[in-house]
DNA sequence: TTAATAAAAGACTAAAATGTCTTTTATTGT
DNA sequence: ACAATAAAAGACATTTTAGTCTTTTATTAA
């Protein structure tokens, strides 16, 4: 779950790209891969087509999905709300002493994760040319 | 692991509190949490005495740190350090595209960790009387 | 110095996350 | 229609994390 975000934008260049060669450039298990971009693909995150000359891609809609749901569909979005310290009673009535504080952070996270697209970031990256292996 | 703030401040009244207490007052398992609790006490966060009349309890040093030492002390300090989007090669000189947005976010939180100590947390959680159950 | 108390330590089990393998289904070129 | 390609689906194995239980060790009070 957490190698991902890679592979989303591997594919962005237009043309589509099978998973031997997500999973090569991107050193990740094959199959385990699979699994998780079939996941991203019923949820509509990317695209994919069967057979001969098929492969995952991202069409211009999904490019303009914000980082933030790719997050939201591998992790759900625990992160993007609860308190920091992990209170359930802490609320905006009683909160609890770093609430606030808290809340700043996840609310600077959230506008930045809300505010960048795939495509965007995409785009940014291969500007400065990073691979995306792991190490 | 994730339940675990809870404890510390519980035994902050300076008394020494049984680990059944705290797990009661916590709801968390009492073996288990005995053992996250041996392991900070091992490394000096939390202090305990056997025996009768014995148990958890916090001294005036450990007070004064800051919650940032019991986050490294339990997960490690994978939330200070490293790249948001977990690319390896994301670095000052490499930066991603998200590197300076997701280092002030982390700044943030670390500051506030940081210079919020056990005992100030504390305080200022009993002074809203908060319960510390998961629900 | 013994009995009771309470944490420390370690072996063990269960659940969840991660990863692998096999079969099925859809697509396309011949 | 058929063979080849590639993702989808699902069964299975491994590893990590969480949780339980039992035994040991230290402390204290009688």
């Amino acid at each position: 779950m957490r190698a991902v975000f890679y592979i989303a934008h591997r594919t962005t260049d237009g043309s589509r790209v099978g998973i031997k060669e997500i999973a090569e450039q991107v050193d990740s298990p094959e199959h385990f891969l699979a699994k998780i971009l079939q996941d991203l693909s019923r949820k509509g995150l990317i695209q994919s087509t069967k057979g001969p000359n098929g492969g995952f891609y991202i069409d211009d809609q999904s490019l303009k999905r914000p980082l933030a749901d790719i997050i939201k569909a591998l992790d759900g979005d625990d992160i993007f709300t609860g308190c920091g310290m992990g209170l359930s009673q802490c609320s905006e009535k009683n909160p609890c002493p770093l609430h606030k504080e808290f809340k700043k952070v996840r609310n600077q996270l959230s506008r930045m994760l809300l505010t960048t697209t795939i495509g965007q970031f995409n785009k940014d990256l291969l500007a400065g040319h990073l691979s995306l292996k792991k190490e």
